[in-house]
DNA sequence: CGGAACCTGACAGCCAGCTGAAGCGGATCA
DNA sequence: TGATCCGCTTCAGCTGGCTGTCAGGTTCCG
């Protein structure tokens, strides 16, 4: 899972950032609404966790608009012992779960994979695009009622696209998905994995924009 | 058995999970109605030990939401001595038995062995899976007709495929399968396990999803 | 037409997953 | 009580296929 980490206070920061990452998921931390909102205009997260108490502003306000704008990504709620009405105002404007800080970092885990399992055991949204059938819990893919077999980084890559389909995604944003944020990678990565898609998904299925990146075809694949 | 304790009172849900994992059964231990729904959401339950006063609800409305939606998972209500007209709501509304409080902890084993006896005892539902016949209530499976032998481990990680045919299942949610919620487990025993149950069953009925986790193959065995 | 951007076949290294084997502990039986 | 068995777990060696890289080719655009 791609994970954003909304926290201030540093030693907390990085050790749930630790934590997350040896758990197998790419974390991005940032400590402020401001750079929250940044992140999330640029990429698309399976799971917030969400600090209450940020410098330039209150987390729930963050949550608000999120959901304002149909963004159903998972919530986890992190906030001290004594503020009880931040956790039941929370849970009301939509956060999925919370914790109480200090929290033990096996239990932050468990929690994570949760989300992580009731994301992926929800009935199933079959996302069809021309003549694609694709099953993003199940990581399914048929074409032409044909099982498409996509590797690990293949999928990864695919759904980056899939989240945001028309949308223009630069090559930054791509390797950003693939490899957990700050993870150098030189050569042409991307590339091969877009002519692997393409090979395996159809020729037209990724449009190739000049200098910019690339962006999912939405219309005929 | 595979059990969910709903139960806030610290001292009282520590009691019930202990004895109840000395039973032998694994133990999901949550503390209110929101986080109950969230299990029942990901993982499927032989039995269900429910409260009914809760901080966010009454036990009884998860019992009828359970209900309606043709969830048919044993229940037993644990409740105060004074509150006959929950005990006899709860009855009405689909419970298989209740627990006065305060109760000893060797009757509450008894109804729970109870419970788990009668629900094997049902009238059986085979599923057929290619060339699998699997009786769920009474474990047993033939294969092409001839009878197929698991362990109990080996039955318990095959009931976990059974239960959600078709769905990707992570690492993480087999291990949570087979041992109750929060046990640490090392080294590579899943892998041990499907290894075995293939031998068994035929080496097509459980896919490998390479860095994600396994799928039982619904089609052809 | 020349250079830049992009595509893709090939390949070596590596790692996730598979499985046989062995140690261990609980259950069973003499 | 001691001997034996059986299932559970761990470990280590192995293998196939995934991955990242590069080079040579192709397309695009000024």
């Amino acid at each position: 899972m791609r994970i954003l980490l909304v926290e201030d206070t540093a030693g907390l920061g990085e050790a749930v950032r630790d934590q997350i990452t040896d758990d197998g998921h790419a974390v991005d931390w940032v400590q402020s609404l401001r750079f929250a909102e940044n992140s999330l205009q640029t990429t698309p997260y399976d799971l917030i966790l969400l600090d209450l108490m940020l410098p330039d502003g209150h987390g729930l306000d963050l949550l608000k608009r999120l959901r304002a704008r149909r963004n159903s990504t998972p919530v986890i709620i992190l906030t001290a012992r004594d503020q009880v009405s931040d956790r039941i105002n929370g849970l009301n404007a939509g956060a999925d779960d919370y914790l109480v800080k200090p929290f033990d970092l096996s239990e932050l885990s468990a929690r994570v994979e949760a989300v992580g399992r009731r994301y992926r055991g929800n009935p199933n949204p079959l996302i069809h695009l021309g003549t694609l059938e694709i099953d993003l819990h199940n990581h399914r893919i048929r074409r032409n009622d044909q099982p498409v077999e996509l590797t690990a980084r293949e999928w990864a890559l695919f759904e980056g696209f899939i989240q945001r389909p028309g949308m223009l995604l630069s090559r930054q944003q791509l390797e950003d998905r693939l490899y957990a944020f700050g993870a150098e990678i030189e050569s042409n990565t991307i590339e091969v994995y877009v002519s692997r898609l393409r090979k395996k998904l159809g020729r037209d299925a990724i449009v190739t924009v000049r200098g910019m990146g690339y962006r999912l075809e939405t219309h005929e694949i």
